[in-house]
Order: structure tokens, then C-alpha cells, then sequence
RNA sequence: UGAGGCGUCGUCCAACGGCAGGACUGCGGACUUUGGAUCCGCGUAUGAAGGUUCGAAUCCUUCCGCCUCAGCCA
């Protein structure tokens, strides 16, 4: 363990859970295992700090592995851009670097045991004829007729494969397992193909290439990997995962596979083919274009790691398939950007400004703090004033809106920083249009103390000694909140996902702005000097992301609705859904075909089941004789029939009643006790909960447990005050009014006598000590 | 429906038989030398229906909806 926070997701629990056990000896360790075939997305930065955080509060490690299976695909540059952004994101692998290219003479001896043990073999036809084999969902597979080949042949074959006597598709090594199996991944699975391409790492070393679903659960295996993290669509390659490791193991730790949901965001695509092909047909600049969502592309528009560590605690970890908002990835930026960037002055969209009342040839050097409001964190730079100024255009109007605060005629503004200006009128060029904006200043206005009430304040610059500056206004990539749905995911691209500011100026303390160094525009957003682009007295700044803005969420057209409400369900019920076949049917199927079962239906009803406690009892051989033989213990059906449906059914699972330590005869004599007013049903289930697991007979496991049902007075009494002790807050809660706290207590008093109180007695006690 | 998953405020995540909670968004308000930040306030969400239980988001049953799987990709 460590001291690192707690992460609270159902991984930590399983991870604790293994952890309490004394699973895998004590072990933490995860992997994030890329191919290195394209760049990693914000999606990948979810499962890296997943993975590396998981680990780390634990007291585990998590390996960086490169999942390099796939000659064609992967090139090494995609490996070093890969180790940069996990590096900065801040996770640390240490010496656990692997490939799984460096595993390959390993998985290769595993490969050739299956063959000897008669668990694969070497199949010599053609992919379609494979395919064609493999059947369809419905459809179950056939078998391939080099399926019985002799291990000593596919073994010769396998040879041949791999000292590259056979050309490409000319044979494959599969899992000898079930081609009638229902998970289609299981129906004999490709394990090595042949692949005669160079490798960025193995060279011509090699000719066949292990597939993913051999080769990752060995990886893990090798590695000592005991939680292996990957997400939802992986869900079905479990079983075969666990097929491959059970096949060659002993293995210690055993690694087991657990499934997250993928990150979807909004207004985003974060499929590889997706963004690879943005990258192709030069819709950005490249993978690190700052419009792009992959690390690199948010590293450069300047978002942080610590950001983005934010979001992911922000957005949890789950099973949901769930399109995350955007706005909360832009929340944890700017909540990061907030706490670390100077403010400073810059018009994007200038507006010439003339102080009439200022002396043209007089210039005053405003000393401007570079944290307004924050003065313990001191620093500033001197800023020049002058007749001649910038502002925003935007924030000039000559016949404004409702609520306006910005300058318009006749009203007043403050210049950040400095003096309180007047709208005395404008100047038009010829056709009408506005050029400049005259106005008058308070040399009253400023200075330590004043707090001359106006309406609004706004960024400006110093007409000539401001510096031009390239700025780079980035904005959602897609105009849609989900690209993915649209049949053209090119088509909603954002018009205006980079707008260049033309003739944008910030204040000379910018012009050497240092690349990669941050800051915020006064009113306008956090900006990065790009580390590319950007040029001593020519800076570039790309825009990470605006300010929240109230005035121009006020008004700008209403975004477009979310996705709609899900379809509410038709309510008619039964019939609309006969095509399909249900356990239901099954259970119908069952009795159809086998008359004693309907026999026993029949009987069940009349001993006075319900058609639907009939039913379930009835659709099963096994389950109807386990019944039986509880029912020949204890007679009373309906009770036994209870407890088996609703109770021993979650208990059990997958678990056939016969295999449970449980025997019909002990359920029976549990029900009994039950119903005799020995047991409470509470305390019953926990007995019985106790009994599935390690069996005994149940009215001495009863006794043991002091389960035994307590209904005199004085007992009940004494556990009802030692619960309001307890709970006292609670009860002072429930006497002030709120009632709904009358279950805590009813559960405090019960869980005192560890449920064998009477739930009714209890309650009346209860009530009669909180009236 | 062959198999495997998933359904909780508009969005994301909690609640592990006992007070449906947090965050984001949105809407009010206060404050403000950033229409920023900050502070305060505002919530008809457990897909549906039955059942078990003193008590169900949680257990059982049925139904509904959504996602994944039939690459010699990972």
C-alpha cells in the first residue's frame, strides 16, 4: 500500500478485495500495453492513469509494454512518440519496458507444446474457406478438415511455418477447442499466422507473428502481470484469454482480465482509423495538432498533465458505454490554467481608441501586477498608456443590448489595469462603418483605494507600443456532439476549429514570451506560446481554451439538443417480443418435451405455487428433483419454493444446486426452522448464505451462529437502546422529524441482534422508545 | 438473441438490503479594477411490471432499451 489517494471504482474494490484475500502473494501490477501503430488519444490517458494510478496506490507497478504482434502496422516512431506522452503524462514504468516482439521464442515453445498436447493444430486451407467454416452467430462452425491432423505432422507444419517454407496464407496454427461453441472467438482461433515482413524490432527473424488473443494473455503471464485492464469490447476474448493461460499454465501470479468502458467525449473522435484519416487528408496539421485529441495534439494547445489527470478523476472509471460532456474536460483545464497563469493584456480583434482628454506626446507607464487580486504573489511589469489605444471590438457597441456592461456612447468602462474612459462619440469612414472610438478619461480614476463604481471592465493595448502576435483561436473540432453517429463523420466538421486573429496585438511585456510558457488574456482565455511556431518579437500563442463566459453563453443560439431521451418502453407487455426466446420459453420447451415435467407443473400449482413458481421449478429436471426432495423434508411448498426462487437462487449463481455443500434436506429442515418461528427470515438468510458456502446442518450452525430467533421483550429492549447509543444522531433526526430515519434504526436494532429479533417487535419497541 | 455486457438527475460517477449523494452543466443572487475567479441558493434521476423482505437502486422473475463479438487487426 501506499499513501497515494485511494482511487474508488469497482477495480480498486476487485484490486482490494484480491489485496484482503491474499490473492497473487500481496502483488499489484497492471500493464498498459499500446500497439505501436498511431498516436495515444485522451482515451488511452483514461486507461494510463488508470492503470499506473491503480497500481500506485497499491503499492504495485505497471508495466509500459508495446504490443508489437503485427509487422505491417507498427513503426518505431510511433514508439517513441508513445513513451513521451506516457512520460508526461507523469507515469513512471521504470525497468519495465517489454515488447512483446521480445517474448516471441517464448510464446513460440508454448505454441509448439499446445500442438503436442493435441491443443492445436495446423491448418493448411485458405482464409475464406476458414471463414466460411466458422459459421455465424446462430450457426454453429464445422470442423476443418486438418483438424485430426496427427500432432506429429502439425508439428512438422509449424516448423515449416516458421523457418519460411511456406508462403504467406498458406497455413495457420489454431486452438484446437470447439467450432460449435457460442462465443464465436472460441470456435478454433487463429494462434500464429504467417507473415513474412520485416518487424521494427525482430527484423526477418521472423515469419509467423503470434495473434492478440494469444499472445496478450502470455504476455501478461510472462510478465507477472496479475490485473490486466483492458476495455468493454474485450469482453468476449476473456474466455479464450483464460483458454490460452489455463492451457500452458501453471502460472503464478495468474493474471486475470478485467473490462472498462472506453472513453467517448463529445463533440470528439477517438477511433484511430478516425483520426488517422484526419491526419491523412489534412484536415489538421498533423497528430499534434492542437484541434486533435490526442495527447500530443493537447499537450501542444497547452493543456496540462495535471489537467488532465482531473478529468479522468472527474469522469470515474465504469461498465457504462457514456459520452462524456466536454465541458468537464474544459472545466479541469481551466481549473488547472487558473492557479498557474500570469494575466496579461492582448486585442485579438482591435478597435483604435482615442483619449482625447490625454496629451498626445504623453505616455504614463502603468505598473500592472501580473496576478490582479492575488498581491501576496507580487510581480508586475510596467504597461504603457497613451492617447492612442486598442480595444476589443467586440466590446464597443453603439446601440447596445439589455445588460450591456461594455463601452458604448455616452457610458463609462475601466481600462484593466487603468483609468475609467467615457464614449464621447465615434469616427466613421466613408461608408459609415465605425474606425475609431473617442473618449474622454477620469484622472481621478485610478490608483490604490479608488473604487469608482462603473459598469464593466476591458482589455486594451497601446496603439503603437504593442507588438503584433500570431494568435491561433482553436475550438471544438466537430459541430456535432457526436460525430461517431453521423454517416460522414467529415461532414460536421467545425468550419471555425482554428481562427487566426487578424492583427492581433499584445502588450510589449509579450513579445519575448518564452515557447511553451502560459498565460491568460484578460477576458479572453488561457493561451501557449507554441513551441514551434513561436519566434523571439514574433511570439505565436494558440489559444488552449476561453474563459467561461456567461455573457456569450447568454447569447448565442441555444446549443442543439442532446441525444433524445431513450424510447419509452412500450408498455403492452407479453406479446410484442414472441420472435424472441427467452429462459421462458425454454422452460415451456422443456415441459413441451418432457411430460413428467409438466406433470410435476401441474402438481406445484396444486400444492398451491403460483403459475410463476410453478414455472420456474418446472423447466428443469435437476432443479425440480432438488425441490422435491426439500419439499419431502419440510411439506410446506410454498415456503420451501420461496426461499429456493428468491434466496438460494441469488446465492448460487452459476452453480448447479447439486454441487453446493448445501443438500436438499438441510434447505428443507432451514425452511422448517423458519417457518416454526425459530429462525426470523433475516437471520434464515444469513444461515443460509453461510450454509451454500460451507454447509452443516442447520439448526446446529444455527445455534453456533446465535441465530437463533429472540423474542422476549427484555432481549429486543436492550438491542433497540443499544442502537439508539449507537445512533444517536439518528434518532435526534427521526424525533425532529425525519421520519425516513426509522429504517436506519429498524436496521441498527436488528443488526444487534445480528437479524434473529423480530422485525415486528422490534419496531414497536422502537417506536414506542422514539415517541 | 447465438454469446457476453450495460441501464441511477441534462451529463459523468457514488450508494455493495437501511437517509438516493457528489461533480459538471444550467438557472438565480452576492461580490468584483477580468460578464473571469470566489461565495450563496436552486434537483420530480433508480428503464417497466410483478415478487421476496420489517425495509429494495441493490435480491428473484418477466419484459423493454442500448453496446460488443462472425479480421490471417489489436
Amino acid at each position: 500500500m501506499s499513501d497515494a489517494p485511494r482511487p474508488s471504482n469497482f477495480l480498486a474494490d476487485i484490486v482490494e478485495a484480491d489485496l484482503r484475500a491474499g490473492r497473487n502473494g500481496g502483488r499489484v501490477v497492471t500493464r498498459f500495453p499500446p500497439e505501436p501503430n498511431g498516436f495515444l488519444h485522451i482515451g488511452h490517458a483514461k486507461s494510463i492513469l488508470l492503470n499506473f494510478g491503480l497500481a500506485r496506490a497499491y503499492g504495485g507497478r505497471t508495466h509500459l509494454r508495446f504490443d508489437d504482434t503485427n509487422p505491417v502496422t507498427e513503426e518505431t516512431e510511433y514508439v517513441e512518440a508513445i513513451q513521451a506522452d506516457v512520460r508526461w503524462l507523469g507515469c513512471e514504468w521504470g525497468e519495465h519496458l517489454y515488447y512483446a516482439s521480445d517474448f516471441f521464442e517464448r510464446m513460440y515453445a508454448c505454441a509448439e507444446r499446445l500442438v503436442r498436447d493435441g491443443k492445436a493444430y495446423v491448418d493448411s486451407q485458405t482464409q475464406d474457406q476458414i471463414r466460411e467454416q466458422r459459421g455465424s452467430f446462430e450457426r454453429p462452425g464445422v470442423n476443418s478438415p486438418f483438424r485430426d491432423r496427427p500432432p506429429a505432422e502439425s508439428l512438422d507444419l509449424l516448423r515449416r511455418m516458421r523457418a519460411g517454407e511456406l508462403p504467406d496464407g498458406a497455413a495457420v496454427l489454431r486452438g484446437r477447442i470447439d467450432m460449435a461453441h457460442p462465443n464465436v472467438l472460441m470456435r478454433d482461433p487463429l494462434l500464429y499466422r504467417i507473415r513474412h515482413a520485416s518487424h521494427h524490432r525482430t527484423g526477418d527473424r521472423w515469419c509467423i507473428y503470434p495473434m492478440y488473443d494469444f499472445a496478450h494473455p502470455l504476455e501478461d503471464a510472462f510478465e507477472g502481470v496479475t490485473h490486466s485492464i483492458c476495455t468493454l469490447e474485450f469482453e468476449s476474448n476473456r474466455e479464450l484469454y483464460d483458454w490460452v493461460l489455463d492451457s500452458l499454465g501453471p502460472w503464478d501470479p495468474r493474471p486475470r482480465q478485467y473490462e472498462f468502458a472506453r472513453l467517448s467525449l463529445g463533440y470528439t473522435v477517438l477511433s484511430k482509423r478516425k483520426l488517422l484519416q484526419l491526419v491523412n487528408e489534412r484536415r489538421v496539421s498533423g497528430w499534434d495538432d492542437p484541434r486533435m485529441p490526442t495527447i500530443a495534439g493537447m499537450r501542444r494547445r497547452g493543456v496540462t498533465p495535471e489537467a488532465l489527470r482531473d478529468f479522468a478523476d472527474l469522469i470515474g472509471v465504469a461498465k457504462n458505454n457514456s459520452v462524456v460532456d466536454i465541458g468537464k474536460l474544459e472545466f479541469a483545464i481551466r481549473g488547472d490554467l487558473e492557479g498557474r497563469t500570469p494575466r496579461a493584456l492582448a486585442v485579438l480583434n482591435p478597435l483604435r481608441l482615442v483619449v482625447e482628454s490625454w496629451p498626445a506626446d504623453r505616455t504614463e507607464e502603468l505598473d500592472v501586477p501580473w496576478w490582479p487580486g492575488e498581491p501576496a504573489r507580487g510581480g508586475s511589469r510596467k504597461v504603457p498608456f497613451g492617447r492612442e489605444l486598442l480595444i476589443e471590438r467586440d466590446d464597443f457597441s453603439e446601440e447596445p443590448p439589455k445588460d450591456w456592461k461594455r463601452l458604448a456612447p455616452g457610458r463609462e468602462v475601466r481600462l484593466a489595469g487603468g483609468y475609467v474612459v467615457r464614449c464621447e462619440g465615434v469616427v466613421r469612414d466613408a461608408s459609415g462603418a465605425v474606425t475609431a472610438v473617442r473618449a474622454t478619461h477620469d484622472p481621478a480614476s485610478r490608483g490604490e483605494g479608488e473604487r469608482r463604481k462603473v459598469s464593466g471592465t476591458i482589455h486594451w493595448v497601446h496603439a503603437t507600443r504593442s507588438v503584433p502576435a500570431e494568435v491561433r483561436l482553436y475550438d471544438r473540432l466537430f459541430a456535432v456532439e457526436q460525430p461517431d453517429a453521423e454517416p460522414d463523420f467529415l461532414q460536421v466538421l467545425n468550419p471555425d476549429s482554428l481562427v487566426l486573429a487578424k492583427g492581433a496585438r499584445v502588450e510589449a511585456a509579450l513579445a519575448d514570451a518564452a515557447p511553451g510558457t502560459r498565460w491568460q488574456f484578460l477576458r479572453q482565455g488561457y493561451f501557449f506560446v507554441d513551441p514551434v511556431d513561436s519566434r523571439p518579437g514574433a511570439p505565436a500563442f494558440n489559444r488552449t481554451i476561453t474563459l467561461k463566459d456567461t455573457w456569450a453563453a447568454r447569447t448565442a443560439a441555444k446549443p442543439e439538443a442532446r441525444r433524445a431521451k431513450r424510447e419509452p418502453a412500450p408498455v403492452d407487455g407479453q406479446g410484442a417480443a414472441a420472435a424472441r426466446k427467452g429462459r421462458a420459453e425454454l422452460r415451456a420447451e422443456a415441459r413441451a418435451a418432457d411430460p413428467e415435467l409438466a406433470a410435476r407443473h401441474a402438481r406445484y400449482v396444486g400444492l398451491g405455487l403460483s403459475e410463476e413458481e410453478a414455472d420456474l421449478l418446472s423447466g428443469d429436471a435437476a432443479v425440480a428433483t432438488w425441490f422435491d426432495a426439500a419439499v419431502a423434508v419440510h411439506p410446506n411448498a410454498r415456503s420451501v419454493a420461496r426461499w429456493l426462487l428468491n434466496d438460494l437462487a441469488g446465492l448460487a449463481r452459476e452453480r448447479a444446486l447439486a454441487s453446493l455443500p448445501l443438500a436438499p434436506d438441510a434447505f428443507g429442515r432451514l425452511v422448517a426452522l423458519v417457518d416454526a418461528g425459530r429462525l426470523t427470515p433475516a437471520a434464515g438468510k444469513a444461515l443460509l448464505a453461510e450454509l451454500v458456502e460451507k454447509g452443516g446442518d442447520p439448526e446446529a450452525r444455527m445455534k453456533a451462529l446465535g441465530l437463533e430467533k429472540v423474542d422476549d421483550r427484555a432481549a429486543v429492549e436492550a438491542a433497540v437502546a443499544r442502537a439508539l447509543e449507537a445512533r444517536r444522531a439518528e434518532a435526534d433526526r427521526y424525533r425532529a422529524g425525519e421520519k425516513k430515519l426509522f429504517g436506519v434504526l429498524v436496521g441498527a436494532a436488528m443488526r444487534e441482534t445480528g437479524g434473529a429479533a423480530d422485525a415486528a417487535l422490534v419496531r414497536k419497541v422502537l417506536e414506542e422508545k422514539l415517541a
